[in-house]
DNA sequence: CGCAGTTACGACATCGTTGTCTGAGCCGCT
DNA sequence: AGCGGCTCAGACAACGATGTCGTAACTGCG
């Protein structure tokens, strides 16, 4: 009677329905060439007896498993969140569900995230990579599994890539606060060496070449080294006054705020400040905080859709690298006097 | 010669190193009783052609997919990003992978994503469910799937859950108003209605209950409700000054700053204010944000910590309802002055 | 009544892997 | 030489579903 061990199959769904197999599955499928009374009748006995289709075994025998991959660096990252949750709106709609996994950053974890991934016959894989200078996705490539990288690409490969114009975005910036009149403008940014690093610290060294101001650059391998004393000798320590800086993310923001207030700095009298990337609070800080927004809900979108163009079968189309545009939000912290500003 | 078609299969392995298909599949599982040398070809075999085991044949046959799945009401939402993130670290040590899903806060949705689960044949399943009153899960309970919930429970269930101390948090947080002289306080938050919110409301009516003041509420049932002029009647509207105002959760805290800052209420100066969620600058604001901060990896890392232990086997051991402490973590915009805090 | 065409259903192989069982070959022992 | 006991390997079924093909029963038509 009763049998916990295991849930019902489509043979359980067969004998108590005095069916064959086949029959059962042509019923759950829709399948025509069954009569109505028999589809009543099958119908009513998976009510009865709760059976769930095993979806690892449909799997198994379609070959598609419905299911994707992504692998982002960090999940607790706001902007990652916010493109997984995306790109798991479409899955959804597409049927699918999405297996998420951070690398951390990572660039070996990456690559076992993906093998794991793949043995698990994801049908598509959507990837931040860690490091985009090595391509840790290629043997999946000639394997044939489609392949969308978000954020940073995979250098010197042919994979369809969403990014943002991180360096026009910098670039933006920086001439907004050369408008304001700032001439000593120091850009703060960390992992310079990833590809969204650089193309931001290329926007700016570019606008300030052609503007033939002098280039301030602070950039370090990692957070944590922008210390309060490091910021302190950057903002202080030198002959001229910097007058204006520009994070180049989240989390160098972050640090280079702390260090500034520690210092009794205060931006928006004493200095300037535009952020890449916004903040929860960034509005009610005093000033509000300037800052480059990404459209991170709308790259995760786009990333799944042209997944699932590339899984439907659009091998044949050359590669995409589709890139969105930021938005520079003024608020009050780049110069802009209050008044001046919407809402 | 070139099969791009499909990747190559233990069968295949087995072909080209003239063994059994038993054979390599010993070898692939480091089995006893495959001799050194036999081991030796066939694993050489198995890199030459690329070989990949298919997961999801071994989970049919091994009736363990080694597959989570997890539901949280938002992903974007830094309480269940961090979460997540803590559940992946863990489902990775144990060698399995999480497919997530939101909710979106929607009861028939999330049932729908649990059912979508189930049929994936998840090995257990970890949820914040969107709306605790009835229990979306029951029938998978019975199937004998290992569940736990984190941040709510299911009420009047016997599956394991995941708390933070909302109540005593709460009491904590209105009893430091208190402390401070503070009489007038406010109370505002958003779904009240929810597991969370109930016991947050508790909190601050018990406390204000013992010390005989008068309880001030605005409790709505979602947070776009709460317009500036909503708080503005709450805060000059009547006879008496409020002096201090608790907001009940993340987003709640948004508004009635916005509102605030809109009205020209100025945070430290003329109102103290304590947030139940910690945000990225609440540091930097001035003053600087004293908040209620979830341990939100530490809840997430419990409860898969406690799902595999149900999911080997622990099915005997009584209800297990963890409930981890919160902190209330001090800065000024409480009334403490800033010299008194640390760092 | 006989025949082709349709409808409804079932038997069987299959997806890629693992568990069970059987057996071949070799060792050393008496 | 005959035997038990080992090691190594293979044949076969199974997991739960779907695809292919065959066939019985019915229909309509001449």
């Amino acid at each position: 009677m009763i049998r916990k061990t295991s849930s019902p199959t489509l043979i359980d769904v067969a004998r108590e329905a005095n069916v064959s197999l086949k029959t059962a599955s042509r019923v759950l499928n829709d399948e025509a060439g069954t009569a109505p009374a028999t589809a009543r009748r099958v119908r009513a006995v998976m009510l009865r007896i709760g059976y769930r289709p095993n979806e690892l075994a449909r799997s198994l025998k379609g070959r598609r498993s419905a299911v994707i991959g992504m692998v982002v660096p960090n999940l607790a990252d706001p902007f990652s969140a916010s493109a997984v949750q995306a790109v798991q709106a479409v899955a959804r709609g597409r049927g699918h569900v999405v297996i998420m996994t951070s690398s951390g950053g990572d660039e070996a974890l990456e690559r076992e995230e993906l093998e794991t991934l793949v043995r698990r016959q994801v049908d598509g894989l959507i990837i931040a990579p860690a490091d985009g200078r090595r391509n840790t996705a290629e043997s999946f490539v000639s394997a044939g599994i489609p392949i969308v990288t978000f954020d940073r690409p995979f250098s010197g490969t042919e994979i369809d890539s969403i990014t943002v114009t991180n360096r026009d975005a910098v670039r933006e910036a920086t001439e907004h606060l050369l408008s304001h009149g700032y001439r000593s403008i120091l850009a703060i940014g960390a992992r310079a060496h990833l590809y969204t690093g650089a193309e931001r610290v290329a926007g700016y060294i570019s606008t300030m070449k052609r503007a033939r101001l002098k280039k301030q650059t602070c950039l370090v391998d990692h957070e944590s080294k922008l210390t309060d004393d490091v910021i302190r000798g950057l903002v202080k320590g030198g002959s001229e006054k910097v007058e204006a800086i520009l994070t180049l993310n989240g989390i160098t923001t972050m640090a280079v705020l702390r260090a500034l207030r520690n210092l009794g700095v205060q931006v928006g009298r004493d200095i300037a400040l535009i952020s890449f990337d916004d903040f929860d609070l960034a509005e009610i800080v005093t000033p509000s905080l300037t800052v480059v927004r990404q459209p991170a809900a709308e790259l995760g979108q786009r990333a799944a859709e042209l997944l699932f163009t590339r899984m439907e079968g659009g091998t044949h189309l050359p590669r995409q690298n589709i890139v969105l545009s930021t938005i520079l939000h003024l608020r009050g912290s780049c110069g802009c006097p209050e008044e001046s500003l919407p809402g």
